[in-house]
DNA sequence: AAGCGCGTTAGTC
DNA sequence: CTAACGGACTAACGCGCTT
């Protein structure tokens, strides 16, 4: 029988800055990502909880999370790229902790702990990880225990912040029963709305409804899947996940059709993803062009080259293309927000210091 | 039948 | 309960084409 804790790091962006300047520690905090188009345009990323309790929380339009702000609220740019040094340090000492590790995202991990042998010791390994984040990060994590991934993620979304929820195997089904069935991960409002129109509206009726129906309203896989995750089965082992993709998205200074507003934007969001290909030294073979219009419908276009590569050039050259079809057979849409992305990745084989330094080995042969 | 390239949809944080 | 609205990512699926 498995043992899964997952890790959840309590409203890290905010965390982490309340970590940086001591003087804003106890205020409600939001950070925020400007869009740029006007001063308050754009969203919240993460609220702390002083926020949280004016309504204040992740994807809430900036112009209304100020409408709803106290006096004292302070307000901060993202900084991402701060934010990612502190989650790498962190992610490296809950690695520590588990047999296999993965993280789903720049604030969230899942540990095997299989071997530690029951729930008592899972619990206590658990208030170590706690302690030690605590001391060594000053960062505070909601964690939850469960027989696998699906439970263990519903457990450590009971009780928030700094919350420890155990979710043992026998208890798992009631656990998840009564709750309302768009709580369930992975069920989002279209799924929920076909849920609807067939009387489900707890994962009760989810754990209990004809498995042919989900197979027919949702296709094979995805309906099978639903019927499990209710009953809470899940069989996905826990393993570090390898990056398929990299884009960058902006939005544009105003709605527009114009070639070289579009390609200014572009150049820059290039020249950002470039340097982050280089930085984590992959090699791509497909480009893809994202636009999102007026209406915020998104289309992509991508080409594929013969041989991968690295260069920033490879990715002017193809999205200088594919604007200009992009164009040519939209001839009516403005823009809204443009992106690029990179796929078909290879990774380099061992990380890219250690790389340089074999690379220097071998030279000298 | 399987795999690839291309595009879309749904979901999460 | 929904709409206002950022950016980065994954997974799944359908289609046409090739192997």
């Amino acid at each position: 029988m498995r043992i899964i804790l997952h890790v959840d790091l309590d409203s890290f962006y905010a965390a982490v800055e309340e970590n940086r300047n001591p003087d804003i520690v106890g205020k409600p905090i939001v950070i925020c990502m400007y869009s740029g188009r006007s001063k308050d345009s754009g969203a919240v990323a993460t609220a702390n909880y002083p926020a949280r309790e004016r309504g204040i929380r992740s994807g809430l339009p900036l112009r209304i999370a100020k409408a709803r702000a106290s006096p004292e609220t302070i307000f901060l740019p993202a900084d991402r790229e701060y934010y990612k040094q502190i989650s790498d340090r962190v992610m490296d000492i809950m690695r520590t902790f588990a047999e296999s590790f993965e993280q789903r995202s720049i604030d969230e991990a899942y540990l095997d702990v299989s071997h530690i042998g029951g729930y008592d010791k899972a619990v206590k390994q658990s208030k170590a990880l706690k302690k030690t984040l605590l001391t060594k990060e000053h960062l505070t994590c909601s964690v939850g225990i469960g027989p696998n991934k699906l439970v263990a993620k519903m457990a450590s979304r009971e009780e928030k912040p700094d919350g420890l929820t155990v979710v043992q195997p026998q208890r798992a089904r009631t656990f998840l029963a009564k709750k309302p069935v768009e709580k369930l991960f992975g069920i989002g409002p279209k799924t929920l709305a076909v849920l609807q129109e067939h009387d489900i509206t707890t994962i009760r009726d989810l754990a209990k409804c004809d498995l042919d129906m989900l197979k027919r309203e949702f296709g094979d896989r995805k309906g099978r899947l639903l019927k499990e995750h209710a009953q809470g089965k899940d069989i996905e082992p826990v393993s570090e996940v390898i990056r398929q993709q990299l884009s960058r998205l902006g939005t544009l200074p105003k709605d527009t059709r114009d070639i070289a507003t579009t390609k200014k934007k572009l150049a820059t969001l290039i020249a950002d993803l470039s340097k982050h290909v280089t930085k984590i030294g992959v090699t791509f073979r497909t480009v893809t062009l994202i636009t999102i219009t007026t209406t915020l419908d998104m289309q992509t276009r991508s080409q594929t080259l013969e041989k991968p590569s690295r260069k920033r050039q490879d990715i002017v050259t193809i999205i200088d293309q594919l604007l200009k079809e992009y164009f040519k057979e939209h001839p009516q849409v403005r823009l809204r927000r443009i992106g690029v992305r990179v796929s078909s990745l290879t990774h380099p084989t061992q990380p890219k210091q250690q790389r340089a330094l074999s690379d220097f080995s071998s030279s000298r042969r």
